[in-house]
Order: C-alpha cells, then structure tokens, then sequence
DNA sequence: CTGAATATTTCATGTTGTCAAGTAACCGGG
DNA sequence: CCCGGTTACTTGACAACATGAAATATTCAG
C-alpha cells in the first residue's frame, strides 16, 4: 500500500486510465450531443437496442434507482425512441423497447463513436491482443466471457 | 471504418475499456461518498489541492461552462473545504485554494482510491510496463510527459 | 478616456439522482 | 378463496449538476 502511493509506474498508470477514461466520456457524450441526446438517455437507448428490458433491470445495469429510470424513459419515449410494453408475463412490469426510429438512432450512436477507431487504430494487432489480455487479468475476467 | 465494427478483437478491448471506465467511476464515486461529496465535488477539491487556480481554468478542466463551477465551488467553500482568494494580479479573478481541512480530505480521498490498488494489484512489474507503454502510444503520449 | 474583451456571478430552466410514499399486481399460507 | 408480504413502477419533493443569457466589475488596446 505504501507501495502503491510510491510507486511511479503504478501512478503512471493510473493517471493513464484516468486520461482514456476522459476521453471515453468525452466521446461518449459528444456522440450523444450530435443527437441531442444527453450521456444517460443514450445508455439506456443503446441498452434497449440489445434488447428490451423492464425498467427495473435498466436501473440495475445504470446502477441507479428505479424512479429516475421512470424520468429518463420518459423522455426517450417523449421522442419517440421508446416505447413502454405490457409483459405478458407479469402485468407489474413495463417493458421498455426501442422503437424503429430508436433503433435507427443507437445504430448511428454505435458509429459515430470513433473511440473504436482512433485511439486503438494506433495500436497494431499483436499490441491490441496484448493489451486486450492485459485488461482482462487486471479485471479479472475469465477468458471465455 | 467496417473492420472497426466487425473485428472481434478490437470490439471485445473497446468493451473491457468500457468496463474500466465503469468500475474507475463507481470507485471513484464511493470514495467520495464515503466524505459525503459528489463525484464533482471530489474532482474539484483533488484538482485545487496540487494547485489553487482561477474558477475559470477549473471549468476548463471539467469541460463545463463557468457558471457550473460557481455552484460546485460554493457548496465545497460551505464545507470548509476551500476558500476563495483575490488574485493579486487581476483583481478580476478569484484562485479557488483549499483548505487545510481540504487538503487533508483530498490526501485521504486519494488514498481511499483502491483502483491504483486493486485492479493493477494482479499485474507484475513487467505487465504494468507493457500496460502503460501500450496506453501511452494508445493515446499519443510522448514518453517524455 | 472609451469601447471591446474577460472573469465571475446570478437567474431561469432542464436533466439526473435520491428517498419516501402510493398504486397495482404477484405469490405464499391459511 | 383471501390476506399479508413482496415486487414493479410511478409520483412527488428536493438537491446537485449542467447550460445559456444577462449583469457586474475589471482589464486592456487604441
């Protein structure tokens, strides 16, 4: 622990991850900007477009309460992105589900998110499978997930 | 741009690097928690405490408009936790300082900050090295910074 | 000195987040 | 069947964060 504080490389390191993690966000909600769409409204729509899923799962995967999944889904659903279904299943649930135009607009959200692109086209293939192992046993993330 | 999108290997260090970014976030934010700020509140006060600036160079670091950091500045000032300071050069600008009480809490927010510990915990030196050489070219770092 | 530019604040407004309370529906034991 | 506990979602009140426009004070160039 001492360790840690000390450490130079360990602090380059983390410094790093906290630059590529300002980025990601950056990206993230400039992507999100160019459609009008805030950085939450945009998770949970390219969480939708997975797969419909009742409200209470997406507060989980957002880590949030179900209350403030109720006002962003209502904005989604204001513009036309989401819809709110029935389950059939149980009549307590609400499934929330992208509509086409929803569909549409994650799918471009996907694209426009250079992320993939520009800072990892730096990296040749060997690097980016070194780096990809790296972050794996660092996570600790089983190799078959 | 369609190798971005279809190539496994790149799409699966996209995904990791996404789930770096959360787990940096949620131990980022119940470290603060934990002395009852908020995720800006703990940036702020960790960005004073290596260097008072001027409100307006921390809006410049957060990305966010002036007026915002007026409101973050204040509820930290109510804490104790910073002061402000005329600028003896510009009488315009007011240097955002923190306090003793603040520096102090900056110094145990850092080091409540397990991520430095946790995650690199499992990497040798050696995958640390290869770690941060790949970010650095990753996000065009010259060595030398 | 005057006018443009800069630093900060204030105000109005919208989104995100929490928590507590309310409603509707499920589910188990009697 | 029905009753109590649980679960899913919404509503309301409230705080923090974020933007943009307007107001104030100060600097600086001409």
């Amino acid at each position: 622990m001492a360790t840690t504080r000390t450490d130079p490389l360990t602090l380059e390191v983390v410094e790093l991850i906290g630059t590529v993690v300002a980025r990601y966000y950056e990206e993230y909600d400039q992507a999100a900007a160019a459609h009008s769409l805030t950085g939450a409204q945009a998770r949970v729509l390219g969480l939708l477009s997975l797969e419909p899923m009742p409200m209470r799962r997406i507060a989980q995967k957002l880590k949030c309460e179900p209350s403030n999944v109720t006002g962003i889904v209502d904005r989604l659903e204001t513009r036309g992105l989401v819809e709110r279904r029935p389950d059939p299943a149980d009549r307590r649930v609400k499934l929330a589900a992208p509509t086409e135009k929803g569909i549409d607009t994650a799918r471009q959200l996907r694209e426009s998110l250079s992320f993939a692109r520009e800072p990892l086209a730096k990296l040749s293939d060997t690097d980016r499978a070194v780096l990809r192992d790296l972050l794996r046993r660092m996570l600790g993330v089983d190799a078959g997930s």
